[in-house]
DNA sequence: ACAATATGTACAATATACTTGACATTTTGT
DNA sequence: ACAAAATGTCAAGTATATTGTACATATTGT
């Protein structure tokens, strides 16, 4: 049974330090849908690795610097 | 169009640093399939930012001394 | 040479991420 | 109060990751 991971980010503190950077805007910028902000934004699913990396490179910031996790102990 | 990306990995190096892991003890510690870890070393495909970081937890590292990634330009 | 272990391939089935579109709610500015 | 912009939700469809099973090839040790 693989321990169940938390996987947390911090877009919305991004997105405003990024001079108040909308949703739409990053979606662009990171080449995805609003939805998929919205949802990855909210911590409905975790993203790809691909869109996690697009992500960073849309803040201009490491992979580590927007997401980071939990290991759920079993 | 979103600009394609290319990932990158070193799962393999990583393997013989970490006292010749194998594919299989990697993915149990990994809680992955053999399957799972044998295509994403082999760079078949990307693994979900989960699975990234659980690779990265199984080698005691930064999910960025795991993967890394180009923005393939238009 | 043989057995055991490790690695690789192929395929179908399932789970999850991502998309599009349409509509509801909230926030912001005038 | 009003309009516009931003955020959020729902659902159906597509794309991709992950799994299990089974078999093939390579590597290692005796």
């Amino acid at each position: 049974m693989p321990s169940p991971i938390v996987i947390t980010n911090n877009i919305r503190k991004l997105r405003f330090f990024a001079n108040e950077m909308t949703q739409q805007e990053l979606a662009e910028k990171a080449g995805a849908s609003r939805q998929t902000i919205i949802a990855i934004e909210a911590g409905k699913y975790s993203p790809s690795l691909e869109m996690a990396f697009r992500i960073a490179d849309a803040f201009g910031v490491s992979i580590t610097e927007v997401f980071a996790h939990e290991v759920k102990e079993k």
